[in-house]
RNA sequence: GCCGACGUAGCUCAACUGGUAGAGCAUCGCUCUUGUAAAGCGGAGGUUGCCGGUUCAAGUCCGGCCGUCGGCUCCA
């Protein structure tokens, strides 16, 4: 008796009966029993997905197999910080009794494991080098994972009596989950491979889970749907990186429990690499840009509202501009609402029931009034006031309105999350004909803004949520748009399920930060149940009142939230078009401060925004300055500039481009700003 | 809002177990008049986030509040 197995490269490899995923890496060679770390049977092929096991497990008949080793990337890392995670648990048992483990997923950059810790007990940063400890005798004693199917009763009395309340909930909800027909996978934690049934058990449609798999390595055992590679040794460096608080299942109204964070490596180098490149995002952290170039600060007596400082109203400004620009080429008119409202119009709208608590409202001569959170209810009314004819749709106004929302303290976030901000606001009232053009000329007008940035954005597409306003029959209608307006473009998208707005679906586009969080700027949305709301109408070609559908599209987002991002993403080196200061002229000493405030003048005069320095100091220590400021350009002038009527030109990061006269330095700029703005079309 | 940490001069940070706040940079003044990333000297600058408590004595310990940071939940 034998089993054949087909390997990656297509040869196939017979096997004992009852081979293991380990036999088959010997039957390879010694160097692959050595390195590899699991086995992924099956191929991504036919609908199939490979699943990744324990190398431990026999090998059904005629697979398709590959051994991971440490090599195969995200996939390898995400093992051993698996691993690493139930290390992390098996320390903490050990260091404070009564603790209660609930998961602990590998993510992106690490694993984390949420605890209940006993009462009284806090852990901090200052816990980390005693549980670390904990955890390198662990690694170091290089402790098999080994897994066994437990008959679900005995698992669960097994937990039970270890008063591990998460794990009985947990194998409870297998048990459900399976019974209503759900796959036992979407019933885990949902964020990893914690909490899983046993593979082999039935998870189909209400055949119920009758084993789980368990987990043990030296003393600690957990519910885990695994796999994990063949030891704790593989865990070549770890690291905790921090502490915060998570609420069991992600829910605000259950416990909250404390999470610890870590992360892992094959080896010590890598680590410090990862940590290297969190240092450097760190340097490059908007809030520290912003203070450090002079852009905008904040205070404790406005949270959550950035102080713009001249430089950084520039930048903004600027991008003001732009929106502008784009929006007149592209047939739109810009607009102002009011920025307090009688409470009457949020009610229309129905953000006074959904989102009063997040309003700042104000009592106005016994008027109840709400500053406003967002342009569309003024916008609506707006629209509303006039009588409109088929004939003058579509009807687009903008405006780069100021709102206010009252955001939990606890979000506050820099400029990504603020309670003051601005957005490049605009809504289309259109024909259902029209909706699909109204739509390709957002997109359109999108991919031609963040064309001038170079960003790697991503698309999305958020559905219908569970609270919302309007018949299926319309979000159907609106979500097909939506789709159709992408699919013409060829874009492509990922589908965000139950995440678009109350009155309709959206497209948003997101982003990724410096330190890899995720931020929606842009989006994109379609809506039929505000024109109804405010019974806003047209006349058509037939007399008749007819109700406009309504396209919302803000492109940057929020002004802020921009910023923030694009200073991330620049690291603070501003193209020149949105750079404060473009030019600086540095006069080697303040006796040629008259030639030098001449070349301001000039520069001055083509419209370019320069700055002087005449002080008495050394031109080392000017450029020096300039350069800490990312300044673009710096023009030196001393003794040879003035006798020749030329500039030293220095670019950030360029070094000496030599001198020139200050005519071919203007056109030299000149053609860098036409070429930026003539990107858009 | 919830969990945890943190809050000292404009900025970055010091101040042993409680003993009366200090440095660098920036700012200001003077000297230097400078050639591609920091000239020299001097001065000024703090009710240690706010309020209360313990103590002979609080930046340090305790409580409350405000804010910030890292997460969680939320995000029209």
């Amino acid at each position: 008796m034998s089993v054949t197995v087909t390997l990656p490269d297509g040869k196939p490899l017979e096997l004992p009966d009852g081979a293991t995923g380990a036999d088959a890496a010997a039957a390879i060679g010694p160097g692959l029993a050595r390195a590899a770390l699991a086995i992924e049977v099956g191929q991504a092929k036919d609908g199939e997905v490979p699943q990744l096991r324990d190398l431990a497990r026999s090998l059904p008949d005629g697979a398709h197999i590959a051994i991971l080793t440490k090599d195969d990337g995200p996939k390898a890392l995400e093992l051993i910080r698996h691993d690493a995670a139930h290390v992390l648990a098996a320390a903490v048992m050990e260091l404070y009794p009564g603790v209660k483990i609930s998961i602990g997923p590998p993510i992106t950059d690490g694993f984390y494991y949420d605890f209940e810790f006993p009462g009284g007990v806090t852990i901090s940063e200052a816990d980390f080098p005693k549980i670390e400890e904990r955890m390198r005798a662990h690694v170091k004693a290089a402790e098999a994972f080994v897994r066994e199917e437990v008959p679900v009763e005995r698992a669960r009395e097994r937990f039970l009596s270890e008063r591990q309340d998460y794990k009985v909930e947990l194998i409870d909800d297998l048990v459900r989950g399976a019974a209503h027909g759900r796959s036992a996978a979407a019933v885990g934690d949902g964020a990893g491979s914690e909490g899983g049934a046993g593979r082999g058990t039935a998870t189909e449609a209400g055949n119920p889970i009758t084993s789980v798999s368990l987990y043990t390595n030296g003393p600690f055992t957990d519910l885990c749907r695994g796999p994990h590679a063949p030891s704790t040794k593989t865990i070549g460096a770890f690291k905790l990186s921090s502490v915060a608080g998570a609420y069991w299942r992600g829910d605000s109204n259950r416990t909250m429990l404390t999470r610890i964070y870590g992360t892992a490596f094959f080896s010590k180098a890598e680590l410090d690499e990862h940590l290297e490149r969190i240092e450097q995002a760190r340097a490059r952290d908007h809030r520290k840009l912003g203070r450090e170039l002079g852009l905008f600060v904040f205070s404790d007596l406005s949270p959550g509202a950035a102080f713009w400082l001249p430089a950084g109203t520039i930048v903004w400004n600027e991008l003001v501009a732009l929106s502008r620009r784009m929006g007149r080429e592209r047939g739109y008119t810009e607009v102002k609402t009011p920025q307090i409202f009688d409470a009457e119009l949020w009610k229309t709208s129905g953000h006074w029931g959904k989102f009063r608590e997040h309003m700042f409202t104000l009592e106005v001569e016994g008027r109840e009034m709400g500053v406003k959170p967002m342009n569309c209810p003024g916008h609506l009314h707006l629209f509303a006031m006039q009588r409109h004819s088929y004939r003058e749709l579509p009807v687009r106004y903008s405006e780069p309105g100021l709102l206010h929302r009252n955001e939990a303290s606890g979000v506050l976030h820099g400029l990504l999350r603020v309670r003051h901000f601005a957005q490049d606001d605009a809504h289309i009232f259109c024909t259902e004909e029209q909706v699909q053009d109204e739509l390709a000329g957002c997109l359109e007008m999108l991919f031609d803004t963040y064309a001038m940035f170079d960003f790697d954005v991503r698309l999305e597409l958020s559905t219908r949520p569970q609270v919302r306003s309007g018949s299926d029959e319309m979000w159907d209608r609106a979500e097909d748009h939506l789709a159709k307006a992408l699919e013409a473009r060829g874009l492509h998208y990922e589908l965000n399920p139950g995440d678009g707005a109350f009155y309709g679906p959206k497209i948003d586009i997101h982003i990724t930060d410096s330190l890899a969080r995720s931020w929606q700027l842009g989006t994109v949305q379609i809506d039929y149940s505000m024109p109804e709301r405010f019974g806003v109408t047209y006349t058509g070609a037939d007399n008749a009142e007819h109700q406009p559908v309504m396209i919302h599209r803000a492109l940057f987002g929020s002004y802020e939230r921009f910023i923030g991002i694009m200073l991330e993403h620049y690291a603070g080196e501003l193209p020149l078009w949105l750079a404060p200061v473009q030019a600086i002229v540095l006069a080697v000493s303040d006796r040629f401060g008259d030639y030098a405030s001449e070349v301001r003048d000039a520069l001055l005069a083509r419209e370019l925004r320069v700055e002087l320095d005449a002080r008495s100091e050394s031109i080392a220590r000017k450029i020096r300055e300039a350069e800490l400021r990312k300044l673009p350009y710096m023009l030196v002038v001393g003794e040879r500039e003035r006798a020749e009527r030329t500039v030293s030109v220095r670019a950030h990061h360029g070094g000496d481009l030599g001198s020139m006269t200050v005519e071919a330095f203007t056109d030299r700029l000149s053609g860098e700003l036409s070429a930026s703005y003539s990107r858009p079309r």
